[in-house]
RNA sequence: GGUCCUGUAGCUCAGUUGGACAGAGCAACAGCCUUCUAAGCUGUGGGUCCCAGGUUCGAAUCCUGGCAGGAUCACCA
């Protein structure tokens, strides 16, 4: 409408970029600014003047504006009271407000997330890629996407081999049930047994005149787990029943904190299954001659054109290495779904992988090979520095989950709330609440960006953090269950600056969720409930929404809130969060 | 050394396609619970947006060059 305008005016066509139409600052009076500098050009006239005549066409043409004034080169446009409650008794009453449908036809995008090992327990970096894998994959859908997720497990190779190996020789026979251990943190507490009898055998052979490298090559134990994996590859049943006896452990284990966390799968997919794959799309390249052969009969990609080394894709036995699998279960994939985009989730240490598996799948020929994304996030950090599994300074998942929800209960108590409800009510809260401030807390944070994380303090449950948006929303349900009976129909009063405030900021929400669809940011999302949040908190403390003056303003007041509420459960669903109806 | 990412208040982080005096929370200090939940609200203090150039009416944002931190460059996955 303000390129017509500006075309009646002037006599000129702009396009449609020129204009910026932007949310009016928080300390100037309007919903919506118009920046006039881009069209002074245009105008031949001073900022101001541009501003003014613009301002006065428009207030003609709709019936919208309310009203306009300017500030420098700045045209704030105020929006009638009257769309604003409208929308208020309109869309944003639709618990869909926000969401595209998800059609038969839609696109349809894989997403690949979580990628555990099976030699040790889920920690807090885990945590970090599976909250973003979930929420993304909920961003994507509510964006009108078909989504697929996908598991990828590392359930084989050497690493495997030394927890085995390790039990079988020091465990006794023994069991997560006779250990009382969740079995990923029975085998994890194996692997670090192999590392601690393979350090003790390397020093003792460093003792015995050895160099540190030829050690830790001929160090026993090494050998036995190499032999392991040679027996695992041989299908020696011994070993492979031992291999599925301890994975199975650990699956059980794994699926205990998956569920915690909330998060699932469509399908999951196992390293050994998979292992073996690419190798032949390999060698049709090699017959292309997209690829070359070393002497000793290895495979090469040159990627030099593309300022890269050259990568190895088939070691000079024949076998695959971690791309050749990687190209193999994207074709795989592709084959099976013909997705319209496949995301993995991975951490920013992989990011030179994902740059060499796109361009070597588009050498192969494979049109698919753009519409990989590397969803990398930063790693997480505690505030003595990187966690260092050796050095037992990781944070376990399940022990931080323990910890946040012991927290919740501790804070809920020193508060004296929820004394009058029944235990199993009580248990849930502080889960929710629990979780709430450790999935927000990282699920605020720029994925890309690493992020510190301080076990101690880090995780707050004041300010802007989860618990504070779950509190806002049980002081809604609460506002709502005392003015259940209030008619919200009628909901006609006068609508104050704050309130009007507050549905504009709700009309905003469609289009954060697409933003963060598009850039996979659930961020984007998180700080816009707390911005809403926040807002209605201070609506909330200085305006009483069951005793307003006029009957019609009561309705209103608790639609807005029903709505408002509305928004935030639609907000943190897609961001994996529960929202208590009371705490 | 090559490539990629990051650098904003004491700390943890926001900052929309370049726009108005750079924002929150935590921490510190001062207030507010007989009234819809005080996990809240109000106020005060706190900044060379790493540095230097450039583009622009306008730069935390874009470009170039530095500096600092991180990641990565295996016949590991």
């Amino acid at each position: 409408m303000a390129t017509e305008a500006i075309g009646e005016i002037w006599n000129s066509t702009v396009r449609e970029e020129m204009v910026q139409v932007q949310k009016t600052r928080r300390d100037f009076e309007g919903d919506f600014t118009i920046v006039v500098f881009p069209l002074l050009r245009i105008t031949k006239q001073s900022p101001e003047q541009t501003a003014e005549v613009l301002g006065r066409k428009l207030e003609e043409m709709s019936g919208l504006i309310a009203g306009t004034n300017v500030i420098k080169g700045f045209l704030n446009i105020s929006v009638s009271h009257q769309y604003w409650k409208d929308l208020l008794a309109g869309d944003l009453r639709d618990p869909l407000y926000g969401r595209s449908p998800v059609t038969e036809d839609a696109p349809q995008v894989m997403i690949e997330f979580s990628s555990p090992n099976t030699n040790k327990p889920l920690h807090l970096g885990h945590i970090r890629n599976n909250l973003l894998g979930h929420s993304v994959s909920k961003i994507v859908e509510a964006a009108g996407n078909r989504v697929h997720k996908v598991n990828l497990v590392n359930d084989r190779g050497i690493h495997i081999c030394k927890s085995m190996l390790a039990w079988k020789e020091q465990g006794n026979g023994e069991t997560p049930e006779s250990a009382g251990l969740k079995g990923d943190h029975l085998v994890g507490r194996y692997y670090v047994q192999f590392d601690t009898t393979y350090k003790a055998q390397v020093k003792e052979l460093v003792g015995q005149g050895m160099s540190k490298e030829e050690a830790e090559a001929e160090a026993p134990l090494l050998k036995s787990a190499r032999e392991m994996l040679r027996s695992w590859e041989a299908d020696d049943p011994v070993v492979r029943r031992l291999w599925e006896m301890m994975n199975g452990w650990v699956y059980a284990g794994f699926d205990e904190t998956y569920k915690r966390l909330g998060i699932s799968f469509h399908k999951t997919y196992y390293e050994s299954d998979t292992y073996k794959l690419g190798r032949t799309i390999v060698l049709e390249g090699l017959e292309k001659g997209v690829l070359y052969t070393r002497e000793d009969g290895s495979v090469w990609a040159d990627l030099e054109a593309e300022g890269l080394d050259h990568k190895l894709l088939l070691r000079s036995d024949g076998t695959s290495v971690y791309m050749t699998q990687d190209v193999g279960t994207a074709h795989q994939r592709y084959e099976e779904y013909r997705f319209d985009s496949h995301i993995y989730v991975v951490g920013n240490e992989q990011n030179y992988h994902f740059q060499v598996l796109s361009i070597v799948l588009k050498k192969l020929g494979f049109p698919w090979a753009e519409r990989l994304y590397h969803l990398s996030y930063g790693m997480v950090e505690l505030p003595e520095g990187k966690m260092k599994s050796r050095e037992g300074t990781v944070v376990d998942a399940d022990d931080l989950m323990d910890e946040m929800e012991a927290t919740a209960r501790q804070m809920s108590e020193e508060l004296g709330k929820l004394e009058e409800y029944g235990e199993e009510e009580k248990q849930r809260i502080y889960r929710q609440v629990g979780m709430g401030a450790l999935k927000y807390f990282i699920l605020k944070v720029d994925p890309k960006k690493n992020m510190t994380f301080d076990p101690r303090e880090s995780v707050d449950f004041n300010g802007n953090t989860g618990p504070f948006i779950q509190y806002t929303y049980a002081r809604i349900r609460s506002v709502l269950r005392k003015g259940a009976d209030i008619d919200k129909s009628v909901a006609s009063g006068d609508l104050e600056e704050k309130e009007a405030s507050l549905i504009r900021m709700m009309y905003e929400y469609p289009e954060t969720v697409r933003e963060a669809a598009g850039t996979y940011n659930p961020s984007l999302i998180a700080n816009f409930l707390y911005e809403l949040t926040k807002e209605f908190n201070q609506f909330y403390h200085d305006h009483s929404i069951l005793s307003a003056d006029k009957p019609e303003q009561v309705s209103m007041r608790l639609l807005l809130a029903e709505v408002i509420g509305q928004v935030i459960e639609s907000g943190m669903d897609l961001l994996g969060i529960e929202v208590p109806k009371r705490m």
